[in-house]
RNA sequence: GGCGCCGUAGCCAAGUGGCUAAGGCAGCGGAUUGCAAAUCCGCCAUCGUCGGUUCGACUCCGACCGGCGCCUCCA
């Protein structure tokens, strides 16, 4: 990788929403140059649905994004093994904690693979970190910010005078309980740094006897370990924002005295759309049924499926284009009829794709295309008209991504692309002419894989539908079968080959006739 | 009750105080095709309702109606 000179190296100007104001700020790094983010990843206790999925790919991009624009990211996801819910749900299955963990987290990773989400750097998990968070715990007590009571610690929240700042509330305003604990604590609003285990629970010594970590304090120790005590981005799902992230601020910034993060960015939840198939949708009653709720948040307590199962229906690029065509911060629609809508929106990438491929002999995926934004070499290749609407394309798609990442127009601008590149081909005559300059189709096709590779988009190949000996064996089949209806046609036996094609059609096989032969594919 | 978000075409979904209100799916018309498919061209919205601010608002403010999230485990 070619070394840039932070010193002079000029970065774009970047805007994002900062859930703290309430508003879009310029991106700023705490240092110059490098970008440190943090995003909660999750629980491992049970597998993850595709709510887990929405902030690996949303940070995904941004990251590639902020590569590309020139910064050098460091990203961390943590795992959260140990946990009242991992304990609960490894004795119901009778196994430990860790297995359970080990079991979940590797599920977690198999579901990142397969959306290509590969820029994490760091995924520490809470158990490795147990020393940093006790001593974490015991700075706060020392700083009088939390006190242990019976075993426990908790963190005090009237003592944090800013406390509440992230979510806009007041103690006063602060309902709630205080659970099965609040005798201990001194405000219901208190929360556990640290848990005194009860006998046969998994636990750690500490100074305040056995027991395990409460729920924010992973976060704030971990981050804290890989990414110094104020970085750059600190995410999450929006369901997270209280109180998880309130108190990792409360924790952190009592300790350090200085900002944990800089921006807080969090991405809109999943809504399932039932079967009335409309986000506005009408209230809940007695009557409703799952199916029949319009729109409801995706999560556990809705049964929400395993994401791996949701593969076995829909392919990860599909999925991907689908979370990438809405703003991160909006609610996300899904469901089936959405997924089947995107993959059809994707095949107009795969067909152009293809054609290029067919064309050029070059598959798309293996285009080696620039992965830096300086300057504007990409389209200095370009003349005249194809220059200047390539030239405001990557404008648009550039200024859209440094404006708070908005992949939605980045993604249309994409399809504009497809659009363009098409009738490119179209009105130079690419597929009739034998001897061509395929120079400028290469140069467009590199801009497109630049700009696609900075989405986190089409990094790998579909897979095939047609493997081994059976695919082989279908190919050939189909090749005769074509080969069949070509003499049909060329004898105007129309209905012959009318018959071949729509009996294909009917087993979900699908022929295109071009001027120089025909392709086939299965639907 | 407190905090916050949303309501744009048949469906999904960006966006802006005034210039053609992106893009996708579906639909319709056309070019192309033996016919299809694919591709290309064209068509398809006045922005929940009512007021206010303004020379001008879909975009700002208010009210109302409808939907959603958090305040409890949650990505």
């Amino acid at each position: 990788m070619a070394e840039i000179n932070q010193s002079t190296h000029s970065f774009p100007n970047i805007e994002l929403y900062n859930t703290l104001s309430h508003q879009k700020e310029h991106f700023k790094t705490v240092v110059p140059g490098k970008v440190g983010m943090y995003l909660c990843g999750p629980t491992v206790y049970k597998p993850s649905h595709i709510g887990h999925m929405v902030g690996p790919v949303i940070f995904d991009t941004i990251k590639r994004h902020l590569v590309y624009s020139g910064w050098d990211v460091t990203w961390v996801v943590n795992i959260t093994d140990v946990d009242d819910k991992l304990i609960t749900e490894s004795k119901n299955r009778g196994m430990s904690m860790a297995a359970l963990a080990e079991e979940m987290t590797t599920d977690y990773l198999d579901n990142l693979s397969a959306l290509g989400v590969d820029g994490i750097d760091t995924m520490p998990k809470a158990t490795d970190h147990i020393e940093g968070i006790i001593q974490f715990i015991a700075g706060l007590v020392e700083k009088d910010f939390a006190y242990p009571a019976d075993g426990d610690v908790y963190f005090d929240v009237a003592k944090d005078k800013d406390y509440g700042k992230l979510t806009n509330r007041t103690l006063e305003k602060t309902q709630g309980e205080g659970g099965a604990t609040a005798d201990r604590k001194r405000s219901a609003a208190d929360f556990a740094l640290w848990k005194k285990a009860k006998s046969g629970e998994p636990s750690w010594e500490s100074p305040w006897g056995p027991g395990r970590p409460g729920w924010h304090i992973e976060c704030s120790a971990m981050s804290e370990a890989l990414l110094g005590s104020h970085f750059d981005i600190h995410g999450g799902g929006l369901d997270l924002v209280f109180p998880h992230h309130e108190n990792e601020i409360a924790q952190s910034e009592s300790l350090h005295d200085c900002p944990m993060a800089t921006y807080w960015m969090h991405n809109g939840l999943m809504q399932a759309a039932g079967a009335a198939g409309k986000v506005g949708g009408r209230p809940r009653d007695s009557s409703d049924t799952l199916d029949d709720l319009a729109a409801t948040k995706i999560s556990k307590s809705t049964g929400a499926e395993p994401f791996r199962e949701l593969l076995t229906r829909h392919r990860p690029e599909a999925i991907k284009l689908l979370l990438l065509s809405t703003h991160y911060r909006s609610p996300i629609h899904f469901g089936e009829e959405p997924l089947g809508e995107s993959a059809r929106a994707l095949e107009a990438f795969e067909r152009l794709f293809s054609r290029y491929e067919r064309l050029c002999g070059n598959s798309y995926y293996t285009l080696s295309a620039r992965n830096r934004r300086d300057g504007n070499a990409a389209i200095s290749d370009f003349h005249g008209r194809a220059g200047e609407h390539v030239t405001a394309l990557r404008n648009r798609f550039l200024e859209a991504m440094d404006d708070d990442f908005n992949t939605a127009i980045a993604v249309a601008t994409l399809f504009d692309f497809v659009r363009f590149i098409n009738k490119f081909i179209d009105s130079e005559g690419l597929e009739k002419k034998a001897d061509h300059d395929f120079e400028t189709l290469n140069g467009l096709m590199l801009l497109m894989r630049e700009l696609t590779s900075t989405l986190g988009l089409f990094l790998t190949p579909p897979a095939e539908v047609s493997t081994g000996a059976d695919g082989k064996l279908l190919d050939s089949l189909m090749q005769l079968i074509i080969e069949l209806r070509s003499r049909a046609r060329q004898a105007k036996d129309f209905a012959t080959a009318d018959l071949i094609r729509d009996t294909l059609n009917e087993a979900e096989i699908q022929l295109e006739d071009r001027a120089d032969g025909t392709d086939w594919s299965i639907k």
